[in-house]
DNA sequence: CTGTTAGCGCGTTCAC
DNA sequence: GTGAACGCGCTAACAG
């Protein structure tokens, strides 16, 4: 079956090819007569645009590329999902590179050197596809400047940034003041913390959250109540149990992300510390796992979905040349599960 | 920044286009001399090729696309990631397109009108951009035979399939028997099963595993032991315990998917029966949640990044018009975790 | 206002 | 090593 093109259809219609682009993209009136006609051929022949040959004179792709650094990582589909909503709504298209970082080079993200051929390379794969813009997510909030160069295309990017250009952050600070919040307005006044590894912005924009709201709601300050993790669920294991040693023991942890809160899960039952009656524990990540473990952990859930579709209204801004419009950074919603409790007044 | 092309290197080079196209493509032999001539103007000019016209001429894309039913469903993000390690081995772009199902009509499959339409759009789409040839993901495996036309473009089903049509399988059978065989190995007979729902090709496939590790084996057959469930984990948490009230119950039970043995672990703590020592537990996923449990559940894993490269493998011979080659249906591999107990002898 | 002719975009490739 | 046609659809310029 031989593919048919413009021509074919001006052939059958018997009309000039400029007609039947004319009635395709509705550029320039023609008669209805004729219009009628095209179309009908249009539709026995089961024509199909060839957007190669379009793209070619009008420089526009109508495609964005997506660089994961990792799709596997549980941050990826749902941000992804949000840029497909915005490109289905816009009729965009995706063109979706993977870097599998985490499968390339394990949890070793400071070793750039292993993965930064490859992204520069899918960048300019990207580039040589002619996309109107980039978009990459990262696997973990970090710093990449200088990790690639997109030769003046816009790029936006997704929990990571790059001095210099476009990221779509979240209000980290603003979730962990809300997590304080909700743990003090259930009564808590000794709240611990174990924080991710700290070349991460959003463990420091949580930990000013946290102090925000120590010193807000004039919390007792207690420096042997703050640790630092380093995201692994082995971590919040180990610094739970350091915490749960302590003589005067916080009541409540605020753990920066859902995995070390499994590990405290853990440590707190090993040493018979009940979640949450002796113990209420609240996360961050709003993993899939969460919901299921018992207690279900109580946890910040991040707005990736958002995140995404804030990256490509950010993004067309860049493309079409217009001034990125200020938004608000999106929130952090709580999601309310088992593993906290209100504290019970004599414990105190 | 003006963008440079071929012509501009011609001109800096003092040759012709064609020249310049043969030293970029090795066409043809380009005498030393003229090819370094050329190979130093592409690296100051910073030359980047234009693959659309390329496609234009010589109508190959290298580039795939991919039909995600839903990316936030588990098993998409490692199909496509087996999809993007052939793809990044053999050159290859993927051009993604997300549904969306789950969230734009929920949990109703059965519902096709509610998605049809847009699927066809998708890969209308897709054919405009001339791609090689498709890939399809699907939520869940079944039967979406006359869902979409691609017009003779080659489609390769995955997570589902269509008459006629090319999809990848994965030995379903196999793994079933293979829990099975694990299950006897630990001393239990009398072993229950929850099923997904009927609809679905692998629920029938694993209960053939089921019954053939049954005649094989020589175990008790109760038909009160069969219980039909609907993937959900309020399903596994109901039937798990109908089952653990009868009179002569199982002890050990293979339930179709991790999400059903969560319920199934709710179901066994809330009566009192302990798991893994009065009950066992088996499931099929190796969901991200069922290490995190406690115990944690041993599954079958499903092989689902293979999946992704056997189907490009399988589309790549299609769209070569080269037979497709018989591959053996992968196999799923057992996940030991603490879910399943050796029996005590007394117990029986 | 409706329809046509012809050149263009950019890289490939045949014929010389 | 080169000139020029070509792929396919768009669109400026022109004609009726």
């Amino acid at each position: 079956m031989k593919k048919i093109g413009i021509k074919e259809i001006a052939l059958h219609a018997e009309v000039s090819t400029a007609t039947v682009s004319y009635v395709l993209n509705g550029t320039r009136n023609v008669s209805f007569k004729t219009k009628e006609r095209v179309l009908k051929v249009i539709e026995e022949l089961n024509y199909m645009p060839n957007d190669i040959a379009k793209s070619l004179k009008s420089n526009k792709t109508n495609t964005i590329g997506v660089i994961a650094e990792d799709l596997t990582v549980f941050n990826a589909p749902e941000i992804i999902d949000g840029i497909n909503e915005y490109a289905e709504k816009n009729d965009l298209q995706i063109l979706l590179t993977n870097l599998r970082l985490q499968k390339r080079v394990g949890y070793d993200y400071a070793n750039t050197e292993a993965y930064q051929k490859r992204a520069q390379e899918a960048v300019s794969s990207l580039l040589s596809k002619q996309v109107e813009g980039i978009i990459y997510v990262g696997v973990h909030a970090r710093d990449i400047t200088g990790l690639i160069n997109t030769y003046e295309k816009p790029i936006v990017y997704t929990y990571c940034y790059a001095e210099g250009e476009s990221s779509i952050q979240y209000n980290d600070e603003q979730a962990a003041y809300d997590a304080m919040a909700y743990l003090v307005g259930k009564g808590h006044t000794r709240i611990g913390i174990i924080s991710g590894l700290m070349d991460s912005i959003p463990s420091r924009l949580r930990f000013n959250g946290y102090y925000k709201a120590m010193t807000e709601f004039q919390l007792p300050f207690d420096p042997q109540f703050i640790r630092i993790g380093n995201w692994s669920s082995e971590s919040g294991y180990r610094l739970t149990g350091e915490l749960m040693q302590l003589t005067n023991r916080p009541t409540a942890l605020l753990i920066m992300n859902d995995l070390m809160a499994v590990g405290a899960l853990k440590a707190a039952a090993e040493q018979g510390v009940c979640v949450p009656s002796d113990l209420s524990l609240i996360g961050f990540d709003n993993r899939e796992f969460s919901a299921y473990l018992s207690p279900g952990i109580t946890t910040m859930d991040v707005p990736l979905h958002e995140i995404g579709i804030l990256a490509m209204k950010t993004l067309r801004s860049k493309i079409d040349g217009q001034p990125v419009p200020e938004e608000e950074a999106p929130l952090c919603t709580l999601i309310e599960r088992e593993s906290v409790a209100q504290i019970e007044p004599e414990k105190l």
